[in-house]
RNA sequence: GGGCGCGUAGCUCAGUUGGUUUAGAGCACUUGGUUUACACCCAAGGGGUCAGGGGUUCGAAUCCCUUCGCGCCCACCA
């Protein structure tokens, strides 16, 4: 035993397995006659580093696939990244800042060359980060949403859609984004609570004294101002109609409108309206035929209709055109005001309502049959269930996808102008084919290829990622092919809710679209990870521990089990590095579970003994139980609960009942039978914990034989299901109790366990005896007597209804004995009672199912069986 | 403003269509332990009027109503 370290050195073992696992490229995958099981990673973008989020998710996909993997499937978990338009663009901006070279100064093509470039250095940090948590991904298959084949699919399905008639180009309200300098979607633009101001403004009304106030959070837009609205049933405006109002500052004179979608509640009732700056503004603008104008530059700085104002920072004029409003004496008053304020999801940059061109895509027919495969099919399933509601609230209420941005990272749109005109255009795969289509759209059969002008921005990013289950496969280029065929549709997919919109729903639209199929059967969504505080972790907050580090203090296994312990689907998961702790302390507890029986000495000698016989037969009946509960809990996608049955099956079943069962005698040998059986049943724990600690089971597996590569445990076999014994488990738990009534009186009276007692039991109960062997060995007792009556001068306690009795020297303390017993008496009596009140309803025995009856007279016979062992005892004691 | 969900031991959570002892687990806690696998351990133990109130039912942590507290999603009120 000498030669086995005391403790487990995670450190020590974890990358000399993953290279062994790699070199005998166990985590590939090709198509062949096995039933595939297929999950793809939600590619993390290029730019990150592993996180607290990723670590959760990532380990849940490699517990699944391992699973898989040992149940015979043919496990294929593909690897990738997302190239993260804003993210990377925004980092190779300021890294080329740095650098003292400004974006403005390069072309598209050199810019693009520094971001590959970047990307190659700096990208799929995180992939190798990956490989230290244990992840078995089919890294042969690593794809990037980039990579020419994909860029390639997208650009396809451009065209295809636009084709259909389902790409529009718009000239529309977007969210931009001063900071990035690009449009973002809807669903990437969130609404924070922010403490503002309201700020009381007066117009002077064109030819005369009067004025009108009105109320805005935003004075700076003043200056875009092209008319005052009021509601038309409001009394006390109307002698304003048909008159003009003069813009302060400006002195512009600005028509006074009138429009019921002004609240005559709130502020004052008057609404300046600026249509460049404000979706509802526009609306209005549209509808009076007023004049838009635009104050900003695309950093959000005012441009030449910002007067004097031009070139500075809206936040800034905030301030100073306040000042100004004041001193001319236009500023009525200011109130405090809380309002919801828009901010980009990627920058934190305040939102800016902007008009510009940009393209769509319609989403209402698309998502129709991603609904009801949620909605009324189940053809895709959310795990937990509470999600299929917030689904349907945004599928139902769908609207139209911003799918272009102001950026170079990422596939350009594959439009082409070919004249001046907004619609003087065509949409094509290459620009060869653009070529022909824009000579016979423009009538002019000379066009050349240089007069061609392609669209300037690039694709959403989510345009490409809704692609991945099937891209990943080639499913787009080349539809009919074996992989595609074979992998698709995938099995699970595991990500984070926040991302439901974003990405899931939109690789449902894309699947039933473009494949007709489902991407994927099982959604598992899991929680965010926070900390002890409920705060998100991020990095902002720098609350996020350290990953590497963290695997490096507990192991990857240990880290892997703290994830996975408090994560139920969907909850938000509280990391507490004390759970990692709990995940390094049982990996050593196997750790020493099997130094035990590696160092004991067998002798083929000895005959089984009775007590290890029957100790393996009850593990067996108690393993076969915990894997059926494990079945079912994976069923479900309860993975920690899954865990937890795992954990209690080997701590508590396997080393603190079955290993002490049957450890022999110091310094003595064990049957070679008992031997054999006790490895086995490590074996089998080790197979059902593989998925979870996969380095741990894996060395302690390759410790306790030679095997060969083939029969490494990542490839080895799930145990199947059996049936089995349920009495024989149900029968240990009364042996169990017995041993625990020992225990107790032991330590009660302070009678160490080298010192053997005596066990009298007076059995009223006809329980099983298979376990004497054990509860005399366990409770170190020199001999169990069967007895007719009570014993005097001894200690006691009571299993069901069978009175246990401990003979003692020495006075008793009766006072105590009768105390304790009293207490018994007195909850057996109480739950008898209660049992009898439901017994004496008519109306519980005639309406209640026949199993819940007999269970209350079960109930009622065993509690009087009790109370009158109890009774009896009280008797004999005074 | 609309929708969804949640409040069960000190903490994190189970409790599946109402009935399996007068509610369970893990951790934490208390007490005892130099039993040679493990103190990263062993053993024993304490701890909850299931957020409050009302109702349905033979029976409610579980279903309905309501109050309070918390979270998430969606929505353009300046």
């Amino acid at each position: 035993m000498s030669d086995i370290p005391k403790n487990y050195e995670a450190s020590q073992v974890e990358d000399k397995w993953y290279a062994y696992w790699m070199e005998h490229d166990f985590f590939k995958s090709v198509p062949d006659e096995r039933t595939p099981y297929t999950i793809l990673i939600p590619p993390p973008n290029v730019t990150g580093v592993l996180h607290m989020g990723h670590m959760l998710n990532n380990t849940i996909q490699d517990v699944l696939i391992r699973r898989a993997r040992l149940k015979g499937l043919n496990a294929c978990w593909v690897p990738g990244m997302d190239h993260a338009s804003i993210a990377t663009e925004a980092k190779v901006v300021a890294k080329l800042k740095a650098e003292g070279i400004d974006k403005k100064s390069l072309t598209r093509e050199e810019f693009l060359a520094h971001a590959w470039e970047w990307k190659e250095k700096y990208g799929g940090i995180i992939l190798e980060q990956l490989k230290k948590l244990g992840a078995s991904c089919d890294w042969h298959r690593t794809k990037f949403t980039m990579d020419p084949d994909m860029s390639e699919a997208v650009i396809q399905v451009f065209v295809e859609l636009y084709k259909k008639g389902l790409i529009y180009r718009g000239y529309r309200m977007v969210n931009w984004d001063p900071e990035a300098k690009t449009t973002l979607s809807d669903e990437e633009v969130i609404y924070e609570e922010r403490q503002g101001k309201l700020y009381y403004i007066s117009y002077p009304i064109e030819g005369s004294d009067e004025k009108v106030t009105i109320a805005t959070t935003r004075p700076e837009t003043i200056l875009g101002d092209t008319a005052i609205c009021i509601n038309p049933n409001d009394e006390r405006y109307q002698h304003l109609k048909g008159k003009k109002a003069i813009v302060p500052i400006a002195n512009r004179s600005i028509p006074i409108i009138l429009d019921e979608y002004v609240d005559v509640e709130f502020g004052t009732g008057c609404l300046k309206v600026t249509p460049a700056h404000d979706e509802n503004d526009k609306e209005l603008g549209d509808k009076h035929g007023l004049e838009v104008i635009d104050i900003f530059n695309e950093d959000a700085s005012l441009n030449a209709f910002g007067l004097h104002y031009e070139g500075k920072d809206r936040f800034v004029v905030r301030k100073e055109i306040t000042q100004e409003l004041e001193e001319k004496g236009f500023l009525v008053k200011v109130e405090d005001y809380t309002n919801k304020v828009g901010t980009s999801e990627r920058t934190k940059a305040v939102i800016e309502p902007r008009l510009s061109d940009q393209w769509f895509l319609k989403m209402k027919t698309l998502a129709q049959p991603a609904l009801e495969a949620v909605l009324d099919t189940e053809d895709v399933k959310l795990f937990p269930k509470k999600f299929v509601n917030t689904y349907r609230h945004w599928m139902e209420n769908v609207r139209d996808w911003n799918i272009s941005r102001q950026l170079w990272w990422g596939q350009q749109i594959p439009a082409y102008y070919y004249g001046q005109g907004r619609e003087d255009f065509v949409v094509a795969n290459t620009k060869e084919a653009a070529l022909a289509l824009a000579r016979e759209a423009s009538g002019n059969p000379s066009l050349q290829a240089s007069e061609l002008r392609q669209d300037e921005d690039v694709l959403d990013t989510w345009f490409s990622s809704w692609l991945w289950p099937m891209s990943v496969f080639d499913g787009i280029r080349n539809p009919d092919n074996e992989e595609v065929n074979y992998y698709y549709p995938t099995n699970d997919l595991v990500t984070g809710p926040d991302i439901l919109f974003f990405w899931v729903a939109r690789m449902i639209i894309a699947g039933y679209e473009f494949k007709g199929k489902r991407p994927f059967e099982n959604v598992y969504l899991t929680g965010l990870v926070r900390d002890k505080q409920r705060r998100k972790m991020s990095k902002s907050l720098g609350n996020s521990p350290d990953a590497l580090e963290l695997m490096g203090q507990y192991g990857a296994d240990g880290v892997r089990v703290g994830l996975l312990l408090s994560s139920a689907a969907g909850n938000d998961l509280l990391f507490d590095e004390s759970l990692c702790q709990q995940g390094k302390n049982f990996a050593n507890k196997i750790w020493n579970a099997f130094r035990l029986i590696k160092g004991w000495e067998v002798s083929d000698n000895i005959e089984q003994p009775g007590h290890a016989a029957q100790g393996i037969a009850w593990f067996e009946a108690k393993f076969q139980a915990t894997l059926a509960e494990i079945e079912d809990h994976f069923s479900k996608y309860r993975i920690s609960d899954a865990l937890m049955a795992i954990y209690k099956l080997i701590w508590d079943d396997f080393c603190s009942w079955l290993l002490e069962m049957v450890k022999p005698a110091y310094q003595q040998p064990i049957d070679a039978k008992t031997y054999q059986q006790v490895i086995g049943a490590l074996e089998n724990n080790l197979r059902l914990l593989h998925p979870f600690m996969p380095f741990l089971t894996e060395e302690v597996w390759q410790q306790i034989a030679q095997r060969t590569p083939e029969e490494a445990l990542i490839v080895n076999r799930w145990p199947a299901v059996e049936t089995y014994d349920a009495q024989l488990v149900a029968d240990f738990e009364i042996a169990a109790e017995v041993i625990s009534g020992i225990r107790t009186i032991r330590k009660e009276k302070n009678i160490a366990f080298k010192d053997s007692i005596a066990l009298s039991v007076l059995r009223k109960e006809a329980t099983n005896d298979v376990f004497d062997a054990i509860i005399e060995k366990l409770g170190n007792i020199s001999a169990i007597t069967y007895v007719q009556d009570q014993v005097e001068g001894a200690l006691s306690f009571r299993v069901k209804s069978n009175e246990y009795f401990i003979p003692m020297e020495g006075a008793i303390d009766i006072e105590a004995e009768v105390q304790k017993i009293q207490e018994e008496l007195q909850y057996t009596e109480g739950f008898l009672k209660s049992v009898q009140k439901k017994l004496a309803n008519e109306r519980f025995v005639n309406n209640a199912p026949e199993q819940v009856v007999s269970l209350e007279r079960k109930k009622e016979s065993d509690a009087k069986a009790k109370i009158e062992t109890l009774r009896a005892s009280l008797a004999n004691l005074q």
